[in-house]
DNA sequence: CTGAAAGCGCTTACAG
DNA sequence: CTGAAAGCGCTTACAG
């Protein structure tokens, strides 16, 4: 009886000897590294497919000193919304898929003081070739501390502080003013907001797209149709917004401000040494 | 500058070094394995936690041949409640962190064809020591055929078919029939009942509790109480149930079917050959 | 453009 | 109860 899932492992070994090439070459092909002539590339490719070859992750985290995981940070105390985070957890998945990373979740409560202990046993633990940070914890400083002074790679969705933070984010004060737009194009008048978990950049920055478009309409604020919504640490009742329909059509949204992964983590690795 | 995290690595070798015994007796420690004299184990004990030692997962899972890895299978199309999802997630991950496990996430979509091919890709790429699969996928026939070929051990949540397998269910009919009798005894006779996603186990279990109820008390089944809800692949309205209000208080239901990680892992693996 | 050697940090299989 | 040696499957650093 074999080990699971191990029954005929094929190695890189053996594709190399398949293909006629020593280890180092099919290593090249495999990382898509310069200096194969287009011929022996093809070669190996062909021996990879052929044999269905797949690089053990162990070895090459092991050897190559990078772990091909992304780790998902994310606060699901503070952050009550899991559709929001699953959403957020399926892009990223996909994201690590299509550049065959690995991807690991982890909740990391910010409240308590054995925050930065976790996250340091996490780097210790898993070593991360980077993480994803979610709302709140984008912008709880100690963490974002701690990972550079761990150097540890971290990209950022929806940010409150964006100033050279890599990221995601989407112009949300253009979005809200748009929807507020559009209510007001249907002949509504009495729109009511209401605002979302205060540490978010988002809920701020929504609320004044809100205000933007209000006031442009020459509408005065009716501090009765803004309401805090939200759970922050205990659950309340839910706002009453039954007066709150969902409108359909398109919402301007600027582009992520960068790709995914981030360029600069092949740059810093580059520039390492071991 | 140093590779992220990986500044001044303390290896089972310097702890062997500083606790003066082979790095043998170190890895027998870490293990828990016996044959190591209480003495020797409290001073290595001792000098691994000096030193904030880290085994590398890495250099175990190569050298052992296990991965420390349990993947959790979900649909998240046919299973559109993430907070759902959310929470057996948080579960699993709080019972990897306590075995010092680590845990991936996989959606995998039961239509399509290359269904299977997925589930092997997953398997050769990742080696997971074992699987974590909810529902509805916890009953697609080709998965678990393909699963015990590939000598990959699963626990299934909430199950349909439970024999023989390994995972964790509740009695949902008792607790579906408890729910109704408390409605009951606060003096209520209209009682509503909405069917979960129909292949769910759990659904048709507290279909029956339900109706189980409302037979022993002696009231007829009215049809229009009994409506299908759910998603299934294309969004529909939810149901209407306005007039449906939660109730406080405890519900029965029996223990888990088995601890976690199942026994069986750990005598599956000493029983096989390298 | 290609390869031989050494090494990553652990565990296995064996010996005593 | 303890340890010396070999090896897991890759990559690095170097040589040509």
């Amino acid at each position: 009886m074999a080990i699971a899932g191990d029954s005929l492992r094929v190695r890189l070994e053996d594709v190399a000897r398949a293909a006629s090439v020593s280890p180092k070459t099919v290593s090249r092909v495999l990382n898509d590294e310069a200096n194969v002539s287009d011929a022996t590339r093809k070669r190996v490719l062909a021996s990879m497919e052929a044999m269905d070859y797949r690089p053990h992750p162990s070895a090459r985290s092991l050897a190559g000193n990078r772990s091909f995981l992304v780790a998902m940070l994310y606060d699901n105390n503070d952050n009550p919304a899991s559709t929001y985070l699953a959403e957020i957890q399926d892009g990223v998945l996909e994201a690590c898929d299509e550049h065959r990373y690995s991807m690991m979740v982890r909740p990391l409560r910010m409240r308590g003081d054995d925050f930065i202990r976790r996250l340091d046993a996490l780097i210790s633990d898993h070593h991360p070739d980077g993480v994803v940070l979610t709302p709140p914890i984008t912008d709880y400083a100690p963490l974002l501390k701690r990972l550079r002074e761990r150097n540890v790679p971290y990209a950022s969705v929806s940010p409150m502080l964006r100033n050279g933070v890599i990221g995601v984010t989407m112009d949300e004060q253009a979005a809200a003013r748009a929807i507020v737009e559009h209510l007001l194009a249907l002949g509504h008048r009495r729109i009511a907001h209401v605002i979302g978990i205060a540490d978010h950049g988002a809920s701020r920055w929504r609320l004044a797209g809100y205000r933007e478009a209000m006031a442009a309409a020459g509408l005065p604020e009716d501090s009765e149709l803004v309401v805090q919504g939200g759970l922050r640490s205990a659950p309340v009742s839910p706002p009453r917004a039954n007066s709150l329909r969902w409108s359909s059509g398109p919402l301007p949204c600027s582009p992520p401000t960068t790709t995914w992964p981030p360029v600069s983590w092949n740059a810093r690795r580059a520039s390492s040494t071991r």
